[in-house]
DNA sequence: TTGTACGCGTTATCAT
DNA sequence: ATGATAACGCGTACAA
């Protein structure tokens, strides 16, 4: 097996042993292979593949023809080191079995693409293993890094700020120099979430919460909490997951065990949300006869029949776009690119079937 | 509104306006600058960081300690230049929305950082837009293309084959040289499928089949179809949608509406196995009292409660391996990497509730 | 062991 | 409009 092993230094290992002296045998075509072929300066060649570049049509039509029979392609690496800018973005993403976090990157690929910048791909298991990655990043000089991790460390806004290049966190709350943060209104969600179950008729609810560091899950919890207070209902009940369908499942199966059900569920993203409508049902409950059940994120599931699952849409495609507008200020003015700045996109509230009125 | 307009004239444009005969502001800090300070040629600050490099312990400590005051990190992009291998390699995908993409991207991602290398993600709507994609995968100089597309026509092929470098596909039939392929065992499992449904007892089957292009889901169906004559039972009812839970639910809706409901179905993939079970559930049947239900792909939506479906686990962490491995075979041998190869990878069946044996 | 000089493929500048 | 040349930052053969 291979993996494991650094093939970078096999492959140089290899060349050293089989092929000496022997200088790479470049098997892309260059532009002065074209030239030569065409007849032509080396500069006509580049001139020929440049939008503004000043050539005679007679001169483009030569290059071209050469340039197609020997399968032509400009190389941009050179350019990179010229310019100084990499036109890549390192995009560090960790776990898409969420189908948020896929549906972020998917959006965030488009965007970049139409702009003509590149996604240098990491996955990451978790924040700790960030400082590999960025290693990776900066010697490929990205000219930013787009994270959807939940950066809660200082050590990992510090390792962050270091690369000194502009970054975007999604759903982040560090504030540190060149780190800009596009988030969901978390807050207001929460609270939205409060009043629509105080709507319902709900009085005893429960709150699942996600991940304990994750400045995302804690904003959530305190709008619900406001909210619950503005309406004079008690506090919830409490349960705690990390943010898979299986986390939610457990956590709500060991509450109802003891207790009695809540009319209610906030849930801290949709995976869990489902989790819990699962165990609910397992337990006997209907929902939304017996229980109301409110998620977040809006992830395609929540869609699908058999949840139909009221959710806060963080509208990925709005905030795929202000984190582009963040990225492309940042990389034009370098100046305040150091100092980050905070976007903040109202989450839409999506109704469904798991909060519908009681129909007695 | 950015998007749309390309990023790169617009630089050069503000470039050649705002400061015209001015060389790039480097930013990032270069070997040079760390020769200066440490008093010392710049080829010692490259021996220094490369691993077999031979410097002295006191020149080495010399040299760092000067690197991390500037902060300084090498630069890989001319190493790219002089090696000819940029340890980059382009990752095509189309849409991230169906979770089992999502897992081959993820695992896929972690493998070959595993070996180094780094993944370049371009995201394209559908398999034509793959011309303008592999242009800048070629600009990049990408060691090598690996695409979880459905590869189908030919001319999309021949772009691939173009670039003389090697490719990896998932789950596509086409055979061109450069291109290798690592595909799960579709037909065996379509069989498998037949065969399970065949011991429960089920008669008359539907085919929920996939977009009609796919060389993935044509095999599943003919191995299917195989399975359920060698059972001695009638063709399946075939009915078609493209790979969404919403085509599942509505083929299988509209299904119902004038048919009398089939025993079993077996589904292109998990996606629209989802579908098709809430569809069977709308309509006033159960799963799998009335109706048993197969899919493919083993999403981890398979394993949730309310689905409980049985599967084809299509193995991705082995079908991640397979590809690396026809990947870094290729690199090393460019001579056998022209003619591509194929590697099967068998799928496992995932047996849940969707198919339990009937309890009366 | 250490320093010098050159080359990778391209773009920008300058001279023609 | 075209050609010649320098420069980007690093690795490396060669000289010292």
């Amino acid at each position: 097996m291979l993996a494991g092993q650094n093939l970078y230094t096999a492959c140089t290992i290899g060349n050293d042993t089989i092929m000496p002296r022997e200088r790479t045998p470049r098997s892309p075509i260059s532009s002065i292979d074209v030239a030569r072929l065409a007849g032509v300066s080396q500069s006509a060649v580049s001139r020929s593949f440049s939008p503004g570049g000043s050539v005679s049509p007679a001169m483009r039509e030569k290059v071209l023809a050469a340039a197609a029979v020997l399968g032509y392609r400009p190389n941009l690496i050179p350019r990179i080191m010229l310019s100084g800018r990499s036109r890549m973005i390192g995009v560090v993403v960790g776990g898409l079995d969420n189908p948020f976090y896929a549906a972020v990157l998917d959006h965030f690929a488009v965007v970049l693409r139409a702009v003509g910048l590149q996604v240098l791909l990491v996955q990451v298991p978790d924040a700790l293993a960030l400082d590999g990655a960025l290693d990776q990043l900066a010697g490929y000089r990205v000219d930013a890094v787009v994270t959807a991790l939940a950066v809660g460390t200082r050590q990992a806004a510090t390792a962050l700020s270091d690369l000194r290049i502009p970054i975007v966190c999604f759903n982040s709350r560090l504030t540190a120099p060149w780190i800009s943060t596009v988030r969901s209104d978390n807050r207001a969600a929460g609270q939205a979430a409060a009043h629509l179950l105080a709507d319902r008729g709900a009085r005893r609810t429960a709150w699942l919460a996600g991940p304990r560091d994750s400045a995302a899950t804690r904003a959530r919890a305190r709008g619900f909490l406001d909210g619950l207070a503005a309406r004079a209902l008690p506090a919830p009940v409490v349960i705690v997951g990390q943010d898979t369908y299986h986390d939610g499942y457990a956590a709500v199966r060991d509450l109802l065990r003891g207790h009695r059900p809540p009319e209610a569920f906030f849930c801290s993203n949709d995976m869990m949300a489902c989790g819990a409508i699962d165990a609910l049902r397992a337990h006997g409950l209907t929902v939304p006869g017996d229980v109301r059940v409110v998620g977040y994120d809006n992830i395609p599931q929540a869609a699908w029949h058999g949840y139909d699952l009221t959710s806060f849409d963080q509208q990925v495609d709005r905030m795929a776009e202000a984190a582009l507008d963040l990225l492309t200020s940042a990389l034009a003015d370098p100046a305040t690119a150091a100092k980050g700045r905070t976007r903040t996109v109202p989450a839409r509230l999506v109704e469904r079937g798991s909060t519908a009125p009681q129909a007695r």
